[in-house]
DNA sequence: ACAGGCTACCTTGTGAAACAAAGTACCTTG
DNA sequence: CAAGGTACTTTGTTTCACAAGGTAGCCTGT
């Protein structure tokens, strides 16, 4: 996949994923993998970059499995950015996709 | 507008606007212009990779209006590309969508 | 004649962010 | 104790949007 198109979407993605719900940093990047190639090394500097921000928070729990895990929860100014990134997203596929169908059937 | 998320579409812009007749760079500047916010210092390097990659070509054409204008053509390996590019496009937003949709209402 | 403004092109430097690669460390199973 | 899965982190590279600035042609008004 064009690894440009990620640009700025991954971040709304987190977010929108943390909406629903608290997140471990391993499981986000398995979820998101589902939909769209990602990897660690993405993931985790953008959890940082977010905390940073103040957008999420993060919590350590103990597991049975392996490794403690972080957990992040996203907070009420993340709740707004994520609304935020939410409606720039459908402006801009809608005027990119404006602008494609100049060119339909030409 | 979030200038990340234009990373990778600028690309497919300009090509698809290609595909509907030569423009020369100020031109295609004022198009895009008309639907997201985009500037020279973004463009005219964005036309010089792809004239380099082989998907366009380039010619001059004096004005009486100011300085020369520079010209630009898709190929045929740009038309391939243009599709290949809109592909990518639909099936990204798509995959997006269905991200976020998985958080709708909750 | 020349100043201002539009047209048109190009370049430099900066910053953001995706990614590969590598490292650390925990746990379970053979 | 080796192998493999889980889980987090860091470093360096690359790509590209953008601001800022530069060059130069054309036209209009004074």
């Amino acid at each position: 996949m064009n690894s440009q198109l990620k640009r700025g979407t991954l971040e709304l993605c987190v977010l929108s994923l943390l909406c629903s719900g608290d997140c471990y940093g391993y499981e986000l990047v398995n979820r998101i993998s589902e939909c769209m190639q990602i990897t660690e090394g993405t993931v985790y500097p953008l959890m940082k970059r977010l905390k940073d921000n103040g957008v999420i928070d993060s919590y350590i729990v103990e597991s049975q499995e392996g490794p403690p895990r972080k957990y992040y929860k996203i907070t009420e100014s993340g709740r707004a950015e994520k609304e935020k990134l939410l409606s720039e997203w459908f402006v801009f596929v809608d005027s990119v996709n404006a602008l494609l169908k100049g060119d339909n059937g030409k």
